[in-house]
Formats: structure tokens, C-alpha cells, sequence
DNA sequence: CCTATAGCCTGACGGC
DNA sequence: TGCCGTCAGGCTATAG
């Protein structure tokens, strides 16, 4: 599930319900892979509160009023829920923080390919995971997506799935972005010319900016984009082809065999 | 630098 | 109903 736009809509969820309430115990899996123990979080959490949050691609991070980071990736399955009392703790939930208001937090996945962790620095954790710009960010203006495009020669498709490029788009939204700004996503970016490359900048922003304003539901995107219609079978809603589906470095990709002109 | 593959995990789904 | 293979919106490591 989550690129961009749907952690962008945990995020919000996150400040809408639980900032500022003070923690009075956190419960993490001990099965979750990475260096920091229940006890290491816990310590950390309790007696805390969570007091803004901020986003860089797929990471969420919370602040917390000792200034330090907690941060959050949600992997394939990951999602955040918040409940009162006398609801039941979700099914797969990682992570659990009650606070004192007798309400929770789960950070909830069904597989362990999400991270949980804490920095002290987060500019620093950023450039430890080599992350580009984020893919709305306001300095990634078309100049700068300019330069981060020069001088590659791979495919565009997963040029804009490398979060060391831009961070951000995964596999249906780069699938999303080439469909719209008709380009086959095969195309090496070297081949792409500069009409090109605007169009896949424009795209990908007005593309990004509406899937966080409908907080991600695909059922509330035009029908006219491909999110929507992206399953086998399934036809172009511009020219009622009917997409084709390639493999490209194991994920799948849908296009249309009509509107996406290779060059 | 680029591509493909395997691995990390586990649920959902289709075929037999 | 059960078993089995395949696939899935993440990322990393490795090899060619």
C-alpha cells in the first residue's frame, strides 16, 4: 500500500489523533527485525509525548517533546490505527502506544518488511539511507528534477521507483505517472527529450498532490486514470486497448500499448 | 552505472 | 475442504 501519498495520509491521521498526549507504554514485537529493542523503545517513549511529524518519501517520523525521532516505514501492508479502550488490539499489530488518555496507537502489518527505529539527527538518517529529494518537495522544482534525471541511461520506470533519485513513488504510482504522461515505461531516460521530461515532472506532481487530497482512495481517483483499473484484463480508458502487463526488475508494470509511445 | 535475482515475511487467490 | 504454487503497492544485497 504505502508510496507516498498513503503515508502522507498516515501522517495526517497521526496529528489528527494522537500528538500531545503523553505515553504511558509502548509494546513492540521482539520479532520485528532491526536494532532497536521493546526496552530500548519503551525507554525512550514512555512518560513522552508525540508532538509533531514531518515525512520524506515513504518515512514517517514523529517527533517526540525530547526531541529525538521516532520513525516509521510501513513496508508492503502497513497502516496505522488509533482506538479507544474497549476495542480489541488490531491483528497484527508491531507496535502499541497507550497513552494515558486510555487511548492507543498500532502500528499494524501483517509482514515484517517495515522498520521501526529512533534517531537523535534526522537530517542525518535521511543521508545515511541515501534518500533523493522528496517527490513533492518545494525545491524539487522541474529545474532540479532536471539534474537529478541527467546523465542516466536506465529505464524511466524504475528510475522513478529509485528512492535514491526521488523518493516517494513505488510501483503503481510510476505506473500511474508514465500512463499519464503517455510514455512507455521502458523508455531509457536519455531518450527522453526535454518536452519529456517536463511532462513526466508535471505529471508526477499533479499526480501525487490529488491521490493525497482523496487521502489515497483509489475508488475516489478519476476513472480516466489507470490506479483504478489496474488489474488483468483490464482496457485503457482513453482507447479502450487492453493493458499489457511486463515484468521489469520483478514488479509488475501496466501500460497501454496505444498511448505509451516508446522512443 | 545498469539489470536481474534472491531474500526478507505472510496473506490472498486460483487451480486441481 | 485441502494443498500448492504464484503473486503482492517495500527494500537490500549480490553478481554479472
Amino acid at each position: 500500500m504505502p508510496e507516498l501519498p498513503e503515508v502522507e495520509t498516515f501522517r495526517k491521521y497521526l496529528d489528527a489523533h494522537a500528538l500531545n498526549q503523553v505515553i504511558c507504554r509502548s509494546r513492540l514485537d521482539p520479532a520485528m527485525p532491526g536494532r532497536i529493542t521493546p526496552r530500548g523503545l519503551s525507554a525512550a517513549l514512555e512518560g513522552r509525548k508525540l508532538t509533531s511529524t514531518s515525512r520524506h518519501g515513504k518515512y514517517l517520523f514523529a517527533r517526540l517533546n525530547s526531541g529525538r525521532h521516532l520513525i516509521v516505514h510501513f513496508g508492503m501492508t502497513g497502516h496505522l490505527h488509533y482506538y479507544e479502550n474497549p476495542s480489541p488490539e488490531p491483528t497484527y499489530t508491531k507496535l502499541r502506544l497507550d497513552f494515558v488518555n486510555g487511548r492507543h496507537l498500532s502500528y499494524v502489518s501483517s509482514r515484517k518488511l517495515g522498520e521501526i527505529a529512533l534517531t537523535d539527527n534526522l537530517p542525518g538518517f535521511i543521508e545515511d539511507k541515501g534518500l533523493g529529494p522528496d517527490a513533492l518537495a518545494p525545491a524539487l522544482n522541474l529545474r532540479a528534477f532536471r539534474s537529478v534525471m541527467s546523465g542516466r541511461s536506465g529505464k524511466i520506470k524504475p528510475l522513478l521507483m529509485n528512492q535514491r533519485v526521488i523518493a516517494g513513488i513505488g510501483n503503481l504510482y510510476a505506473d500511474e505517472i508514465c500512463y499519464q504522461a503517455r510514455i512507455h515505461p521502458e523508455t531509457r531516460t536519455d531518450k527522453l527529450d526535454e518536452d519529456a521530461v517536463t511532462s513526466i515532472y508535471t505529471t508526477m506532481r499533479r499526480v501525487l498532490e490529488r491521490s493525497v487530497k482523496v487521502s489515497a482512495d483509489f475508488s475516489r481517483l478519476p476513472p480516466t486514470w489507470l490506479l483504478p483499473h489496474r488489474q488483468r484484463g483490464s482496457k485503457c480508458p482513453r482507447c479502450r486497448a487492453e493493458f499489457q502487463r511486463i515484468k521489469m526488475g520483478g514488479r509488475t508494470a501496466y501500460f497501454c500499448p496505444a498511448c505509451q509511445i516508446r522512443r
